[in-house]
DNA sequence: ATACATTGCTACGTTTTTAGTAGCAAGTGA
DNA sequence: TCACTTGCTACTAAAAACGTAGCAATGTAT
């Protein structure tokens, strides 16, 4: 880096999440579900219930306990319930995975060209 | 009981991508930015580059060290470059975040709603 | 030039999180 | 009853992240 270095203007605040003061909600949903195995949670609830054993299934290496604590958070934060059959999305849920879906068909695209 | 535990280490086949075994796209895209300060680094190159110490103040607690492994996976995996002044977005990133864009507005009215 | 500040980044010890496995209580069915 | 499945907890080892110090390169003020 050669070039002089001013700071440049923050049109958005910076945030940090977890230690910190000021919870840009983006930044609290990314600290919520940029974690192991949180979106591939919402995404194999995606299309039914699934039971623990399903998700641990799909959710390859998630050990039982990392699965609890994120099944846990989720319902804590309303995405996720305990239905009769095992776990489901909420209307959250079901909102916030809309928006997580065109990552799939990106992801495909973009994995195909890394190779 | 603190008896000895066997630890066999079963090599379960499958497309070894970090802890993501299926090796589905999106779940190898989950496994990158499904980390810490991951999608918070694409977010605040979305505006204009950034320097290091830049994205450690809008990341608030990442320490130097995660931060920069953070930069080097998505320098890796072609969402990120180095830029004069700083890092930047590929166009592979800019693409990737279009499609997280959407994740704020519904943040805001999804962190309103839990209070 | 000299001194000091700032930046990008590495090193490293400490703390937190996740992996990996065992196992148990409750439920199901034969 | 027994065998089997399910949801989940317990626990240790391994990995990741934190937090701080510090260094080389460059910028800046005197």
């Amino acid at each position: 880096m050669t070039e002089k270095r001013a700071t440049p203007k923050l049109p958005k605040p910076g945030v940090p999440v977890r230690g910190s003061k000021s919870g840009q909600p983006i930044m609290v949903l990314f600290d919520l579900i940029g974690r192991r195995w949180s979106m591939g949670v919402l995404w194999n609830l995606s299309d039914g219930n699934r039971t623990f054993r399903d998700l641990q299934e799909r959710c390859g290496s998630a050990s039982p306990s990392v699965l609890n604590t994120r099944l846990k958070e989720l319902r804590a934060a309303g995405l996720i319930y305990n239905a009769d059959n095992g776990y489901a999305l909420t209307e959250d849920g079901r909102q916030l995975f809309d928006r997580l879906e065109p990552l799939g068909d990106w992801a495909m695209d973009w994995v195909e060209k890394l190779r």
